[in-house]
DNA sequence: CCGACTCGCAACTTATACAGTTACGCGTCA
DNA sequence: TGACGCGTAACTGTATAAGTTGCGAGTCGG
């Protein structure tokens, strides 16, 4: 597993639309560029799959930008796990096992199921927080 | 996450020691290469970290190679996961966030529980498979 | 003692993917 | 109409896995 920081920037991003929505405004990447400091792109490209998953919508324009769609309270981390995570938890061999052998050829489908099991067992581990227990635990520990 | 298949092939490795531990003979890198299909430094790089871990041993010489030290059935793939997986499951952001943002300042430790908690929950799902339920499995899928 | 065998390991190459950056087009709103 | 912000393609830099080569060190049999 080559871990990359989706998840983590994700979450970074919709924490911080459910930080300032009480405005009613809209938040430019740029801006959120700048909490997560990185480049605009980056978060644009995030939230375009996070859009994908309709949590979040897009305005152009002046005054445009980004809202959330859903509540904070019901985007659980594995909502966004499922939205900008395409990658198996545990990949199968990168070229494929010697089929002469009784346990190459047969090893992948015996590891089906136990892999499987794992990545049930993450995403009911991450459905158990929110979005919004996060942005309560950012505004306890931020002051 | 950027996936690897280290977990997988190291998996694979042991299985195959166990399934041809009746002998008592030692299996040569090259020979389990053979099955994983792939250079057998990339096999005896995964069998040192399985070393480190007290799941093998190896011998040097005409007749050696490699041995289980652990049954079989001692053996869960949380045992294999821990050996030869390093990297976290859900990496943080590459670059810090910025400090003077309320939520940049304290996302990354907002998430160190629910991160933990994922983590603890794959290991706890891959306890539950040994390498003898695995070797098992490979036999009657063989036939 | 010698030679074949096997591991141990460093060094290098290649492939892939994430992250970052630039650039430009398109729709929107004042 | 012009500034603004998104949408997206294209490119670069960098890190890591995977594969490969080479050679040294230890071991065993004759």
């Amino acid at each position: 597993m080559r871990p990359s920081s989706r998840v983590t920037v994700a979450v970074h991003i919709l924490t911080l639309l459910a930080h300032e929505a009480s405005g009613g405004a809209a938040m430019t990447s740029e801006y959120i560029a700048g909490s997560v400091n990185t480049n605009a792109v980056v978060i644009r490209r995030l939230l375009a799959l996070l859009r994908k998953a309709a949590l979040v919508r897009s305005q152009g324009g002046p005054g445009g930008g980004w809202h959330l769609v859903v509540p904070a309270g019901r985007i659980t981390l594995r909502d966004v796990y499922r939205a900008v995570e395409p990658e198996p938890l545990f990949p199968l061999h990168a070229g494929a096992p010697n089929p002469r052998c009784p346990v190459g050829r047969t090893i992948q489908a015996a590891l089906g199921g136990p892999y499987e099991e794992a990545r049930l067992a993450v995403e009911r581990s991450l459905d158990r927080t929110t979005i919004a227990t996060l942005l309560q635990e950012v505004r306890t520990l931020a002051r």
